[in-house]
DNA sequence: GCATTAACAGCCG
DNA sequence: CGGCTGTTAATGC
């Protein structure tokens, strides 16, 4: 890890509470909450960096505090394949906590980032002790599911600008993802790696959703104005 | 036709 | 300067 990036970049002002943007937090009661907050564990990952790696063992449910981070391979070809992206609020790596299974991805900062460790026995403390937190693990899990069968559904029979749009939709979904701001710094490249498709592809697409009002492309990122009209586009035919 | 890669000029931080 | 954007040209399925 590029340490000296640590010192030259501004540090995120700490929030008063990691967990305010984490829907399970809120759910939890107050003494398992304590737990909580004792035992977990907070990094900054600074932009590019990566937060773990295809094959490592896993030990940790991390969640972003604040930032941005993407769950990536890269093929054998050398291409890279983005599955989803993290933003503040988000949690994952419950899938190969619960099996036991060594991680199946790389996760990479796309922006200096604060991540929050759970150590596996405050997991499986919870998931013992608190009836809460397995409901959110298991809306999390359902959310999740319905989520890769549409990119499924996409991936066979979706146009480009739609895949793009539901990308996006996907990436601010309220319970996955739900402190995100609805400005984003992201570049075209990094959307086209999320929607598989050229980064000039997804210059067009942008546009495409830019003149529906959907959302709006800033300089290297972009502003979301509409999330369910992104999610429900092309919307009717003809208009 | 439509998407992809390659290449390039222009812009921003 | 380095990274990102917006375009165009060449190439491929």
């Amino acid at each position: 890890m590029p340490e000296n990036q640590l010192a030259t970049t501004t540090p995120i002002h700490s929030l008063d509470n990691k967990f305010a943007r984490t829907i399970w937090a809120s759910m939890l009661a107050p003494e398992h909450m304590q737990k909580v907050e004792a035992e977990v564990m907070e990094r900054f990952i600074p932009a590019g960096a990566y937060v773990c790696r295809k094959g490592d063992t896993v030990d940790y449910w991390m969640g972003v505090i604040e930032g941005f981070l993407k769950m990536s391979s890269i093929s054998p070809e050398g291409k890279t394949i983005t599955f989803s992206c993290m933003l503040a609020g988000g949690w994952f790596g419950e899938g190969s906590l619960l099996k036991t299974e060594s991680r199946k991805y790389d996760v990479v900062a796309l922006r200096d980032t604060r991540v929050a460790y759970m150590p596996r026995s405050t997991f499986n403390w919870l998931l013992d002790n608190s009836i809460p937190f397995n409901r959110f693990l298991l809306q999390q899990l359902n959310e999740r599911l319905g989520f890769f069968i549409s990119l499924v559904e996409y991936d066979r029979m979706l146009d480009i600008d739609t895949r793009v749009a539901r990308c996006l939709a996907a990436m601010f979904h309220p319970y996955l993802n739900p402190g995100s701001s609805m400005q984003l710094q992201i570049s075209q490249e990094e959307i086209g790696y999320i929607s598989s498709v050229s980064r000039q592809r997804a210059n067009q697409a942008l546009q495409v959703l830019e003149k529906k009002k959907l959302l709006s492309v800033d300089y290297g990122g972009i502003t979301i104005l509409d999330l369910e009209g992104l999610r429900k586009f092309p919307g009717e035919p003809g208009k």
